[in-house]
DNA sequence: GTCTATACTTCGATAGAC
DNA sequence: GTCTATCGAAGTATAGAC
């Protein structure tokens, strides 16, 4: 996409001003979806021309890249720090609840998006390893030997986790109570 | 929304061309996502000129919703004839692999439609109600007396379905294996 | 039932001035 | 670094002719 012609102009990544950016895209992402997520509504929020936006991005999937970039390299350092909690799966579970609009937000632009899809790829893959590391990890804490895969109870509790959150935000909460009762196992 | 001037000329229900007009819909909601789905492409799509789907419809909105009661319909009367099989848990888990993308799309468009939400919602309480009925006969047609909600049960298989699905159409695959082994039980 | 014509809005993007 | 100016494309929607 990007290899045509390299004359146009672009601002420099440790700009402030590109940082309000990336840090309004992605509260928006989170509170009113991708959608909202426009050159005008970024730009003038921050009381600046739209054409601002593309000074600093060029196109808005390289903004939404770099917001998906930032919000993940956020949530990897947390999530490296709090799996060190005595109660790791505890912790998994509650994230599954906290990042999961703009997570589904993500979601849906990478369905058509391949330069979102790979980025996105990536970061999940490894979130799912370190979701795996921390299961392992609650297990010998209580000296009890793995009859199941911690991949795949990772994934179970963060996918019962982000699918009760979706919901939630959809106003469906049919099986919920049942549902979170079972897993607190 | 719909209550200003009742002026607006709207074609019957009944119509060839509006029937048309929900298929294609569901299509294009399916294979290129929510995005897709403008009076343009539709009406191009069939061969006539864009104005056509606001004289069935009078909003986008409006043709979104009569897509999902559709889709929605449709997939109802198939549940509950497949429940009937002699491994209804088998057809629930099935089925989350099926419908995924399309229910994907229209929870996302409910996130920021009042009407589509309300709409998504009905189905989905009522669908996960049909669910953990299948998961109760399933222990009946076995003599197992259920230890577990038929609720809770019904959404973690739904809810692994689902996003296992979500997330082969993201390419995310880490841990796929060993989850669908686990849920062989 | 479908068309033409039209209005209005918003979008992404680029070039060049200051 | 931010602006003005400008482009073309696409969107929803309405009124009225045929």
């Amino acid at each position: 996409m990007r290899a045509k012609k390299p004359t146009r102009r672009l601002g420099v990544e440790n700009s402030e001003t590109r940082a309000q950016l990336i840090r309004l895209a992605a509260r928006l992402i989170r509170d009113e979806g991708c959608a909202a997520v426009t050159a005008r509504r970024l730009a003038e929020d921050l009381g600046l021309k739209r054409q601002i936006v593309h000074y600093y991005f060029g196109t808005i999937e390289d903004l939404i890249i770099a917001v998906i970039r930032r919000s993940v390299g956020k949530l990897h350092e947390r999530v490296r720090q709090e799996l060190e909690s005595d109660e790791p799966l505890r912790v998994i579970w509650q994230l599954g609840n906290i990042v999961t609009t703009a997570l589904f937000e993500f979601s849906a632009m990478a369905m058509r998006s391949k330069a979102i899809k790979v980025e996105m790829k990536h970061y999940m893959d490894e979130f799912r390893r370190m979701q795996a590391q921390a299961v392992t990890r609650h297990l010998e804490l209580r000296g009890i030997t793995p009859t199941i895969s911690p991949l795949a109870t990772a994934f179970v509790i963060n996918s019962v986790a982000h699918t009760l959150a979706v919901e939630k935000a959809l106003d469906v909460t049919e099986g919920h109570v049942e549902t979170e009762a079972l897993m607190e196992d």
